[in-house]
DNA sequence: ATAGCGTCCGACCGG
DNA sequence: CGGACGCTAT
């Protein structure tokens, strides 16, 4: 434990890191310390002996989580944090509901619809009911339940509660309560949980069990959350049950950085918080930390246009700095050259490493053509020759686990656990045994019809009255011989990882790949071999923290709920950050380049019609804009690609909120010579050619052919994908793996001694405890203190 | 039943 | 442009 930490905060957050008496709510601007306050005061808590299985810590994010866990690593070195309950509402509500399953009429081994499987789910129920799938949009279809179920309105209180079917009614979709309900009982046949479900059910299970309800509102003493504007009416609702007389809350947030109203999130959730908790106590935070005074004024100009806002004051003792600056470019890809030169000229100009750089955009389909550029280095050079590429690193977008032969393992290890609806539509034909639609849909059909799951009706053909000619009968017979001869490698004492394996190799996932040899299948191979390495490390990592060892139900619900895997292989080395604005929430960079602010992307063409619409924009274009600390850049071209063709667009209305005198504004030579068609932006431009933008040759940005460089889907067959590490939900999380290590008893350490962690890398053996099991404490060089079991922990002994 | 090809359509944000 | 879908020939 860092001795002095808390002389680390200024008197407001150390007001609220000390703060133990009941409930509590910091509400303050961007980069105030909100979540220092949250980290912090985890520390604090465990440093008063508060035992971590007491403490909850939800975000909502993924990259929030693991940011948050790293930052509460490097406070408390040898603390054991394995026990804390700290990830994101949903990581650690399915581990409650895993947990509790037999209490909302779930098996403990239920599995996790993730968004494609619930759209399909949905797809095949709106074929079933006949209706049209141009009025009722699967995609749309999926969102609307998502929400009501965001709401806490079941398919029976819709029923009930006129209000939402006419909403439906208006929206021209009159049926939605017939497939809604459809598909729930879909998903209770298939023991399948959607990811809106693992708050809902949770919600359910509190309500119903008020035994289960107080056991949790006894255990847990503290629970903290962050980016509390965003939480939805059923995460507050869960909050509020799990609020007991005994439970201290502690919640940051800030009005002006709500944006997932998309799904359902309400600012009242953290205006109200008053009115619920009458004791709670407000702390604001005014000194901001992260930015530069030019960049918080930009921020501020901005956000002051909105007009439903609760005014905070919020300075900063950080240099002027650099102002603003905001680029016209001519086309989209002209601007993704200027994005990589930028970055290159920066870091080459200021020393900064590729990782103080973020790249932020709307949409995640904008990645593309940045990637393009950022592989091809940028510019060529006056010699022609090409740059090296600039090494990136995406969040979000098409996952690991997303990919198609990783997913159809998935499925297999599902077949496993709970063989769910999905999982059969999936792999009943992979690999080809002659199942056809026809066939499945037939399946399918009975099982509705008998209300159970397809996989029922597999086991028992003859029961269920299957009507299938011989042969097929015969095929099926097989595929389900298969899966029993694979269900069978989930023996009790087996691992996660020696299942998995099993069934790579019993059902020959592999060898299929091994037909032809192309790249793709190739880089397929290493994908599914890359699965089972993270498999294996998910097991060791869950054995070394917890002593427990991980079960393959384990492994696929963090695999599930990894949504943002990303598959790049330098992904642990230093690389330029691409995400969306939402993803960056919570996160800060040195340097911060926003693409696409244009009129059609801020606001978005969807949100323009309401008030609150533009608001809630324009707060994102805030969000964007705060996460820079020092050099903050914006760019607008003036034909974006969309559906392939160039179309014309308009800057960000936006741009015009902030005062003019703030902003560096300026345009290559190539916008500026298309004499614009939008004057009231051109004329705030300055004259000054503002690190020679002008510069650049025009000609080298005319032509936008997809062949100059390979394309995403090219280039990600030609290397190997890797996800980054899973780590179990109550886990914190270690630096990245590299090499092995064995495991070693007491005897051959002795204080001194210098180990090689494979994770934590060097350090040196401070303390041997060998009371109950036998524990080290090691001062590692990068991380400093940690304990580690020493049956589990997997070294090399150096000196 | 399925591979392969042509056509059509449409494009948000996260777990 | 690129993914999803449907038609056709085997
Ligand atoms: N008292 C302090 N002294 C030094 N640095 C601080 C202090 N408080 C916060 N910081 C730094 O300021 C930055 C922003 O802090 P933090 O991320 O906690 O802010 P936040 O309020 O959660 O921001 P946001 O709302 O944008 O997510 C971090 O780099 C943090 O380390």
């Amino acid at each position: 434990m860092q001795s002095n930490y808390i002389e680390q905060l200024n008197p407001q957050q150390k007001a609220a890191v000390l703060y133990t008496d009941g409930p509590e709510l910091v509400i303050a601007g961007a980069g105030s310390g909100k979540t220092r306050v949250l980290t912090y005061k985890i520390a604090y808590l465990l440093d008063q002996g508060v035992a971590p299985w007491q403490i909850m810590a939800l975000t909502f994010t993924n990259k929030a989580a693991r940011e948050m866990r790293e930052r509460v690593e490097l406070l408390l070195d040898a603390q054991d944090l394995g026990k804390l309950w700290m990830g994101t509402f949903h990581s650690i509500f399915a581990r409650i509901l895993r947990l509790n399953a037999e209490k909302i009429g779930f098996k403990s081994n239920y599995t996790i619809y993730d968004a494609s499987d619930s759209v399909s789910a949905i797809k095949h129920i709106i074929k079933d009911l006949g209706y049209d799938d141009k009025v009722y949009k699967p995609s749309s279809i999926q969102a609307r339940i998502s929400n009501l179920k965001n709401a806490m309105v079941s398919p029976a209180d819709y029923k009930r509660d006129k209000r939402w079917a006419q909403e439906d009614i208006e929206a021209k979709r009159p049926y939605l309560g017939v497939i809604y309900d459809a598909y729930c009982t879909q998903c209770r046949n298939s023991q399948a949980l959607d990811f809106d479900d693992l708050l809902y059910y949770t919600n359910v299970l509190l309500r119903d069990n008020p035994d289960v309800r107080a056991r949790y509102m006894q255990q847990f003493k503290y629970i903290l959350v962050d980016e509390y504007q965003d939480t939805n009416f059923a995460q507050d609702l869960i909050i509020k049950q799990l609020a007991g007389d005994d439970t201290k809350i502690c919640v940051v947030g800030d009005d002006a950085q709500s944006i997932y109203s998309f799904r359902g999130a309400n600012i009242d959730n953290i205006l109200n918080l008053q009115s619920i908790y009458p004791g709670l106590k407000i702390f604001k935070l005014e000194e901001n930390y992260r930015s530069t005074q030019n960049i918080l004024d930009v921020a501020n100009s901005l956000i002051a246009a909105n007009t439903h806002q609760y005014r905070k004051h919020i300075f900063t003792h950080n240099g002027a700095g650099k102002k603003v600056r905001v680029i016209r470019c001519a086309s989209d890809y002209e601007e993704s050259y200027i994005i990589a030169n930028t970055i290159a000229s920066l870091k080459r100009q200021a020393g900064y490493k590729w990782s103080d750089f973020a790249v932020l955009y709307r949409t995640n389909s904008q990645s593309r053509v940045i990637e393009k550029a950022l592989n091809s280095g940028g510019l060529a050079n006056d010699h022609g020759h090409m740059r090296s590429p600039i090494p990136y690193r995406i969040y979000g977008g098409l996952a690991f686990f997303q990919r198609k032969e990783v997913k159809d393992a998935l499925c297999y290890f599902k077949m496993v656990i709970n063989p769910d609806d999905e999982a059969i539509r999936r792999i009943i034909n992979y690999p080809r045994r002659g199942i056809g639609d026809t066939t499945v849909e037939k399946i399918h059909r009975c099982a509705a019809r008998k209300k159970v799951s397809m996989w029922e009706v597999i086991t028992r053909p003859g029961f269920y009255g299957l009507d299938v000619n011989r042969g097929t009968l015969g095929k099926i017979a097989s595929f389900k011989a298969k899966v029993d001869e694979i269900q069978q490698l989930d023996r009790a004492g087996k691992d996660a990882y020696e299942t998995a394996r099993g069934i790579i190799e019993k059902t020959g996932l592999l060898e299929i790949l091994m037909g032809d040899k192309t790249p793709e299948n190739i880089s397929r191979q290493e994908n599914l071999q890359e699965l089972l390495n993270s498999v294996k490390e998910y097991v060791d990592n869950h054995l070394e923290e917890t002593g427990n060892v991980a079960t393959l139900a384990e492994y696929l619900t963090d695999a599930a709920l990894a949504t943002d895997q990303d598959n790049d292989q330098n992904a642990d080395g230093d690389c330029v950050t691409l995400m969306t604005v939402h993803a960056a929430k919570g996160l800060e960079y040195r340097n911060v380049i926003i693409s696409g602010v244009e009129d059609n992307r801020f606001p978005s063409y969807k949100n323009q019609d309401r008030l609150a619409q533009i608001e809630e924009e324009r707060r994102l274009l805030y969000v964007a804009i705060t996460r820079a600390k020092e050099n903050c850049i914006m760019l607008y071209s003036d034909t974006v690609v969309m559906a392939g063709k160039p179309t014309p667009v308009a800057p960000s209305r936006f741009i015009m909120d902030i005062d003019p005198k703030l902003l560096l504004m300026s345009q290559t030579s190539f916008a500026a010579s298309k004499a614009g068609s939008y004057d009231s932006y051109h004329s705030r431009w300055d004259r000054e050619n503002e690190e020679g933008y002008k510069e650049h040759n025009a000609h080298q940005y005319q032509s936008h052919r997809a062949s100059d460089s390979p394309t995403r889907a090219e280039s990600q067959h030609l290397q190997a994908a890797s996800p980054r590490r899973l780590t179990p939900v109550r886990q914190v999380q270690g630096r990245p793996t590299t090499g092995g290590g064995s495991a070693h008893t007491p005897d051959e350490l002795h204080v001194g001694t210098v180990i090689k962690h494979a994770r934590f890398g060097e350090g040196t053996v401070t303390n041997i405890d060998l009371t109950t099991d036998a524990k080290i404490t090691v001062n590692f060089n990068a991380l400093g203190q940690k304990l580690l079991l020493l049956k589990f922990a997997k070294f090399d002994i150096v000196g």
